[in-house]
RNA sequence: GCGGGUGUAGCUCAGUUGGUUAGAGCGCCAGAUUGUGGAUCUGGAUGUCGUCGGUUCGAAUCCGAUCACUCGCC
């Protein structure tokens, strides 16, 4: 046994789940910070852990660039490395190749690009990703993939796909079975539900711990989004996690776990704290406005994250403005609390096989 | 008191020999952001061109007066 996977509730299509890994349980569905740079940006390893959060997400890429895969080991690997006890789940890399690189050529051996930070040359092969993030010490590795950018035309997302799964035998294969850790494919395929199909046939052949749907929520809008995962998520073996990639706005969630996704990661709340944005049970709310200059109501007063705990919107308004690192530290702690609140929510919904009605009050209050 | 300089958007300024609806940067008011560059991008609003008068078909632009600020000199 590599990595455990339990189904405890069943609601619609959606799953209540327990995912057991080295470095401890995760509750399903999950939403997991991204800490690309061995770190959730703005917060401390101890105030992640206070929002709930048991996994998070680190970087191939970023990680293998700075401060490199063989120094994180010999230091004691990511976990120690970033001061977090909980679970780790690594991403190969293959997306940042697309979004950051400067140069890249995409080739049968792997990826060769040239890095973002002092533009020096690197091949990313399938096996030297899978061994990055054993080197890293991550709990759940990602296989190699190619993010097929949207829109593209038929032929050219299927030939992406079909690579995208020899690579994915070839990461497969690269792995090293050990206990609490896991490896997980990516599905890639566009918008076209036979070619998603069809990836996830052959990803279910080669066997993986997990599966992940690649590519989605790159322009395509939220409705094809859900589209392809209903085409999708049933294609996928019922017993294992799944997991969308790079997901998404509160609604995107709530959507997608009704549709029997376990497991996400996003920019979203992180990056969104840093640019004066806030989530909350009423909506998006940009502390920037002028409106919130002189209100001295907090964020959420049902919350219980440091920011809402004796800070005004006034205050939050302030630091904005004024580029206060406390700023970003506070609405980034408030947004991961949201979205962890928000799970606990869909969680316990499941378990009461009320998902529906979730649903349907979210959305309500939305607006 | 005498002499010089400057007054144009909230700020710093550009406006060719007088010529359509007076511009820029920043700021301001909003929007975007989905497997992270605290980044970036996209819209929008704002003027008694110090004031009054004159010349002219037409003045931010030329002339006069006046006010304000500023520099220098007694």
């Amino acid at each position: 046994m590599t990595i455990g996977f339990e189904v405890l509730a069943r609601d619609g299509a959606a799953r209540r789940g327990r995912l057991a890994t080295a470095h401890g349980i995760v509750d399903t569905p999950v939403f997991m910070p991204v800490g690309t740079a061995a770190t959730v940006k703005a917060m401390t390893a101890e105030g992640v852990a206070a929002t709930g959060a048991r996994i998070v997400l680190g970087n191939t890429y970023h990680l293998m660039l700075r401060p490199g895969a063989e120094r994180i080991a010999t230091l004691g690997g990511l976990h120690r490395f970033m001061n977090w006890p909980y679970a780790i789940l690594t991403d190969s890399g293959g997306f940042q190749v697309m979004s950051l690189a400067k140069l890249r050529k995409i080739g049968e051996d792997g990826v060769t690009f040239r890095s973002h930070l002092d533009g020096s040359a690197h091949l990313l092969s399938p096996e030297r990703s899978v061994e990055i993030q054993r080197l890293l010490g991550a709990d759940v590795t990602m296989a190699l993939d190619e993010c097929t950018p949207y829109p593209s035309p038929p032929a050219a997302v299927e030939k992406s796909m079909e690579l995208t799964l020899r690579w994915a035998e070839r990461s497969r294969d690269a792995f090293v079975d050990r206990s609490g850790h896991g490896i997980f494919g990516i599905v890639q395929g566009g918008v076209h539900p036979d070619l998603r199909q069809r990836s996830a046939a052959r990803l279910k052949e080669i066997g993986f711990d997990g599966y992940a749907v690649g590519g989605l929520a790159i322009g395509e809008g939220q409705a094809t989004t859900f589209a392809v995962l209903e085409a999708t998520v049933p294609a996928l073996p019922e017993p294992c996690p799944r997991y969308l990639m790079g997901v998404g706005k509160p609604a995107d969630l709530v959507g997608a776990v009704m549709r029997g996704i376990d497991m996400f990661d996003c920019v979203l709340p992180t990056r969104s704290g840093r640019t004066a944005q806030a989530f909350t049970r009423h909506g998006q709310l940009n502390l920037r406005n002028a409106c919130h200059a002189g209100d001295p109501a907090p964020l959420d007063p049902a919350c219980g994250c440091p920011a809402c705990a004796g800070h005004s919107r006034a205050y939050l308004h302030h630091l904005c403005r004024s580029g206060e690192i406390l700023g970003a530290m506070l609405l980034t702690a408030h947004n991961l609390q949201y979205y962890a609140d928000l799970m606990v929510a869909m969680r316990r919904a499941i378990e009461n096989g009320a998902l529906a009605d979730f649903a349907a009050a979210f959305a309500e209050q939305q607006t």
